[in-house]
RNA sequence: CGGAGCGUAGUAUAAUGGUAGUAUAUAUGCUUUGGGAGCAUAAGGCCCGAGUUCGAUUCUCGGCGCUCCGACCA
């Protein structure tokens, strides 16, 4: 892909009164556009990091039996009713011109709604388990949106929810949901902690939150230095100093950012809904449910949070928009020729949609000031420097070294991951 | 929802009760090319409403919007 022909433009200046320092980068990187407080577009760059995130997520939902769907954003009053969570201050309601009442709420979460299309598909133990989930838009009224992506209006969920005939069947399909939540953040470069929590206005039992540490974030936990067991404030006993009840190492006070829950809904939805099974005796049982959420707007903001620098963005290679920045100093005819075979060279090895090439005319201060920003993963600087010695120049975003190479040895320096420091 | 602060060009900012300045970005031309280059020319702006005033971008009130703190929350 050619940067000129990129719709979105990084910007010189920071935007005004953004502290937050994921706000601060993605959109003067012009990954993202901010249309409103907690409301954003997702530019072209922006769209394929969140692309590559969602496709983790679903790659580790699938591989626990996870069918993807997709269910509406307006949910009708009747949905909500039997629950009780029709008249929530979460919600955004929608009313027509003509109506007096809202008739739909737009969906800030799905349980009912599935819920209900379950009662109609499921009878039989013989139906179960079985879980679903969608990659939708979620909107809830927040009474402060804050933090740039990290706490939204309008947001991007994954939700999947399971359903079962034993608790013992949740139990253990509650554990490979939490594998599969600590694979997604490790595959999004990120360390998380599996948190003890309360449930808010989802269930009444206790919860598990997936925390990454960080000081931009709004929830504070309990963490055990040593084995990592973490309760979250809202429902620990503990504090700073003391004993790890699981190990007894230290528990140290942090501030975190949650990207994800699980949540072991038992049978309020189903005993709400009418979602009954017949066992094997022929008696009726309300489904048991389990429901797990990984904000993905939230996600890729914790990403920017946990790998930046004064210069910008240093993405994990699993989420980086493109996995080469090719960059040309100059713009003498043999610079723009070779670093066009390079180019070529570079599709031809990763696809045209891994391989940013900036070929505009502008200074190389700019330009790679501006490949800082953006934070692809490997720089390939091509100039006369480079043509002199015959080679290119090859660095990684996150080394502050470079060094130059040959082709042969790029490649295989780039497909081995391999790092440049001596 | 409570508190504080802020709304001036695409972006970031300055000053001002009487013609609104700078940087950057944009357009054109020439020069320049290893860490946000130079010269010239052009185009571009006071959030909305009411009030005070001869005159309001400036003062007052109201609204709307944004940021931060708090409450609330996932």
């Amino acid at each position: 892909m050619l940067q000129s022909k990129l719709f979105s433009k990084t910007t010189k200046n920071s935007p005004e009164g953004e502290e937050a320092r994921n706000a601060q980068l993605l959109i003067k990187g012009g990954f993202v556009f901010k249309n409103s407080a907690g409301i954003y577009s997702f530019l072209p760059l922006g769209w394929k990091v969140a692309q590559k995130v969602m496709d983790i997520i679903r790659e580790e939902m699938n591989a626990i039996g996870g069918q993807e769907m997709f269910m509406p954003a307006l949910i009708e009053k009747k949905y909500m009713e039997p629950t009780s969570r029709w008249n929530l201050d979460v919600g955004f309601f929608a009313k027509g011109l003509r109506d007096k009442e809202p008739h739909f709420v737009l969906g800030w979460s799905h349980e009912e709604v599935l819920t209900a299309i379950a009662s109609k598909h499921v009878h039989s133990y013989k139906d179960l388990p079985f879980a679903a989930y969608q990659i939708q838009t979620k909107f809830r009224n927040e009474a402060r949106a804050k933090s740039g992506l990290l706490r939204g209006r309008e947001f991007m969920m994954k939700d999947l929810y399971s359903f079962h005939a034993t608790e013992s069947d949740l139990e253990s399909y509650y554990e490979r949901a939490k594998e599969a939540y600590f694979k997604v953040f490790e595959r999004c470069g990120l360390k998380s902690f599996y948190t003890l929590a309360g449930g808010g206005v989802f269930t009444d039992k206790f919860t598990h939150e997936f925390q990454v540490l960080s000081d931009v974030g709004e929830d504070t936990i309990f963490l055990c230095e040593e084995c990592g067991y973490a309760e979250n404030e809202e429902i620990s006993k503990l504090k700073g100093g003391d004993a790890c009840p699981k190990c007894s190492g230290a528990i140290a006070m942090k501030k975190s950012i949650e990207v994800g829950n699980i949540f072991n809904q038992g049978t309020k939805y189903s005993e709400s809904l009418g979602l009954y099974f017949t066992d094997e005796k022929g008696e009726k049982h309300p489904v048991i449910m389990g429901a797990y959420g990984i904000g993905v707007s939230r996600l890729m903001a914790t990403i920017v949070e946990v790998h930046n620098d004064e210069k910008g963005i240093l993405w994990p290679e699993s989420v980086a928009p493109f996995k080469v920045h090719l960059v040309s100093l100059g713009d003498s005819g043999e610079v723009t020729e070779a670093a066009s075979k390079v180019y070529e060279s570079l599709v031809r090895h990763f696809g045209e949609f891994e391989v940013l090439y900036d070929e505009r005319k502008a200074s190389a201060g700019e330009k790679l000031n501006d490949s800082d920003l953006l934070g692809i993963p490997w720089r390939v600087v091509v100039s006369e420097k480079t043509l002199a010695a015959k080679k290119v120049e090859l660095k990684r975003r996150s080394e502050g070294e470079s060094q130059l190479v040959n082709e042969e040895e790029f490649f295989r320096a780039v497909a081995n991951n391999v790092n440049l420091k001596k």
